[in-house]
DNA sequence: TAGATTGTTAATCGATTAACAATC
DNA sequence: TAGATTGTTAATCGATTAACAATC
C-alpha cells in the first residue's frame, strides 16, 4: 500500500502533467517527471507500478492518460466537498481561498459557535455549528478542516466523525484521537516554524 | 544528524512538557512523553540521545531541564522575527494568527505589491515588497512565509534569499529552487486535501 | 534492426523497534 | 538491596536506489 510520501508525489506528478498538458505535450518519460518533483526517475516509475501504472516502453507514458489515472486515484475524477469548523484567521481564510476551486474542491460551508460570524447568504456561507451534523449528514460530506482553538480541537473533530466526516485536515496543535477507519492529517504552524528554524541552524553550525 | 520526522517529534515533546510544566509535574519518563505524542518509548530515547539529553536511569527526565534542552533546540530560547509575503486569503490570516505570539515568534512585517493592502500604521504593518530587503537587512530577519500567487513564487523567493532570509515556510503550490545552506518547508493545501482524499477512499475500499 | 526506456528485482540505505546491560 | 528506567546496541522493517532484462 502507498504511504503519504508516495501519495504526496501522485500529487505533484499530477500537477506537473497539468502543466505539459497546457502545453500541449502528448508523452512525457519517467525522467521528465522526476526532475519535476524533484525525485529520482526510480522513484517515479516504482510509484507508478504501486498502482499498476504502465507506459510504453521506449515511449514513455501518454501525458493524457496518465493524468486521468492520477486523477483518478487523488479524487480528482469528482467533486469533493469539504466543511470548514472554525471562522478564526485561519478558518475565514480557508474558506475564501480560491486556490481549491479550479480543482474539484469545493468548500460547501464554515461553521463556528460566534453568532457574529454567522452569514447564511455568504458564498460559502458560514452557520451555527448546530447545523454542521445536519449539514454533513444531508450532503454526505465526507472531509473537513478544523480550525478551531486547541482545547476545542478534539470535541469538535469527534462531532464531525459522528456526523459522517471521515478525513480531517487539523490546523490545531493537538494529536486528536480518531477511530479506526478515519484519517487525520496534521498542519501545525509553530511546529512548521520551529523545524525550520532548526534546519537553518544546523546549517549555519556546519560551516 | 536529525531528520525532519525527528524535530516534528521534538515540536510534540515540548508541547507535552509545557503541559506538565502548567500542572507543576517535576519528573517526566520516555513512556509518557510516548504516549503525549503518538510514538513508542523507544523512539523517545532514541531522539533525546541524538541531542545528547541524557535523564536519570530509575529516575526520568526532569521537566524543566528536559524544557530548556528542547526549548534551545528548537530556537525558543531567543524571540524568533519572521516575515511573510503575499496579503492574500492566507497571508493576512498568518500576519494576524495569535498563535504565535506566545510561542517566541514575531511577524514582524507583512508585504504586497498592491498598493491597496499596505498599512503602515498595522500591527504588523503592510508594507510594500520593495521594502522587503531593507526591513530583512536591517533586522536580520531570517525567517519567511510564502503566500504569493504561485507565478510569482519563484522570484519572490529569490528576492527573500538575497536579503538574507535563510528559511523559508512556502505556501505557493510548487517546488522552490533554493540554494545551498537554504531551507524550504512546503505547505500545499491542495495536496493535503488529496492526500486525505486518497487514504479515505482507500480506508472506505479496505472494508 | 539498434537504441532507448520501461518494469521489476535485488541491493542499499536509513529509520524504527526490540532487547538488555548499566545504574540510579 | 531490589526494582524500574535509561542509554545504546543489534535486529527489524520499510523505503529508496541501482541495475538490467524485457521490449517497443
Amino acid at each position: 500500500m502507498a504511504n503519504r510520501s508516495c501519495v504526496i508525489r501522485l500529487s505533484r506528478y499530477k500537477n506537473a502533467l497539468n502543466r505539459l498538458k497546457a502545453l500541449n505535450f502528448v508523452r512525457v518519460f519517467s525522467d521528465n517527471l522526476a526532475d519535476a518533483a524533484g525525485v529520482t526517475a526510480a522513484q517515479v516509475r516504482k510509484d507508478f507500478s504501486l498502482f499498476g501504472i504502465t507506459g510504453n516502453r521506449r515511449g514513455g507514458y501518454k501525458v493524457d492518460e496518465l493524468s486521468d489515472q492520477l486523477n483518478k486515484i487523488l479524487g480528482k475524477d469528482q467533486l469533493q466537498e469539504v466543511v470548514v469548523i472554525g471562522m478564526g484567521n485561519i478558518g475565514r481564510a480557508l474558506l475564501h481561498y480560491g486556490g481549491l476551486e479550479k480543482s474539484g474542491i469545493k468548500i460547501v460551508a464554515g461553521f463556528d459557535i460566534d453568532p457574529a460570524k454567522f452569514d447564511r447568504e455568504g458564498q460559502p456561507p458560514v452557520l451555527p455549528l448546530e447545523d454542521l451534523v445536519s449539514v454533513v449528514t444531508e450532503r454526505q460530506v465526507a472531509l473537513g478542516v478544523l480550525a478551531v482553538p486547541e482545547y476545542a480541537a478534539q470535541q469538535v473533530s469527534e462531532l464531525m466523525l459522528s456526523a459522517g466526516v471521515r478525513g480531517i485536515l487539523n490546523f490545531a496543535p493537538i494529536c486528536l484521537k480518531a477511530p479506526e477507519g478515519c484519517v487525520v492529517n496534521n498542519i501545525n504552524l509553530e511546529s512548521e516554524l520551529e523545524n525550520l528554524i532548526y534546519f537553518v541552524n544546523a546549517a549555519n553550525n556546519e560551516k
